[in-house]
DNA sequence: CTGAGCACCTGAGGGC
DNA sequence: TGCCCTCAGGTGCTCA
């Protein structure tokens, strides 16, 4: 998925369309994603008007004018698209809210690993269901002093600290592989030995990496898609996610793989200790 | 608490 | 062409 810098994508591009739009009708039309989307259909949505979009780590919140808001998560495939409603509906086009002016919302995700869920909201226009997770990585609050102190008391493997949306939320698979290089971490390297200054350099690593990657519109591998259609760009500068077997692009050792919680991991087992 | 394995799904790509 | 295998931006469960 759409990791942190896809959902920030398209979490501001609906935030250009949706506010002030009301739900004329809408369109359920498989049972399930992650979750049953019976209750979407329950949930009284028509007559309703966006007000706000948000984003935490990987969800997006549709807030809507009671208090409450769609939760949203793009699963590995997700994407959404704000279409005229006369446009012909795509296979995985799950969900169809029409809208007042003549557009419809559309979820599309093929493996329906995605989420779509109805829920109150408190007043800081988050959902409750929402307050398991860790803190966002672009803010100060994540940091070296809370990095270290978390990483000590865990006995885990680093990649999986960066990947645990308790610790810091947003970060997946390319983008904890990319901070790991960035930082000069092994990604099997056990969390309770890592120093202070490579917490501070993988903290740092996290907060460049997925600035640079908002900035160029996410990442697209092979399914995400902004709102508008468009591509996003940082497959570019990507540095070694997906390029095992071929030269480190720092000093040429030939990249290699490791498995770690059934997620593939590229590292250079020259720069990274 | 940790880590491995599996489950949820579809589609792309490689080998034969 | 088709079949079978592996793999893919995530999450959450069970089990040892």
């Amino acid at each position: 998925m759409p990791e942190l810098p896809e959902a920030e994508t398209v979490a501001r591009a609906l935030e250009r369309v949706l506010p002030g739009r009301k739900i004329t009708g809408v369109v359920v039309r498989v049972p399930k994603l992650r979750t049953s989307l019976q209750p979407l259909l329950e949930a009284h949505l028509t007559g309703h008007v966006f007000t706000a979009v948000h984003r935490r780590g990987r969800y997006i919140i549709l807030t809507m004018d009671d208090q409450r808001g769609l939760l949203m998560h793009l699963g590995m495939t997700g994407a959404v698209s704000v279409v005229p409603a006369v446009e012909p509906l795509r296979r995985h086009e799950h969900l169809i809210l029409r809208l007042d002016n003549g557009d419809s919302f559309r979820f599309e995700d093929p493996r329906r690993f995605g989420l779509l869920e109805c829920h109150p909201l408190k007043d800081d226009g988050l959902p409750p269901a929402l307050d398991f997770l860790g803190p966002e990585p672009l803010t100060e609050e994540f940091c070296t002093e809370y990095f270290y102190q978390t990483a000590r008391q865990r006995h885990i493997a680093a990649k999986e600290l960066l990947m645990d949306n308790t610790v810091v939320t947003g970060v997946g698979n390319i983008y904890a592989t990319e901070s790991l290089f960035l930082a000069g971490v092994r990604p099997t390297r056990r969390s309770d030995r890592l120093s202070r200054a490579a917490c501070g350099r993988l903290v740092d690593a996290v907060k460049e990496i997925l600035t640079r990657a908002i900035a160029a519109g996410g990442t697209t591998i092979s399914d995400f898609r902004g709102v508008d259609g468009s591509e996003g760009s940082f497959n570019r500068e990507l540095l070694i996610y997906g390029k095992a077997g071929e030269p480190c692009p720092h000093c040429g050792a030939i990249l290699r793989t490791v498995k770690l919680g059934g997620r593939s991991s590229c590292y250079c087992p020259k720069c990274q200790k």
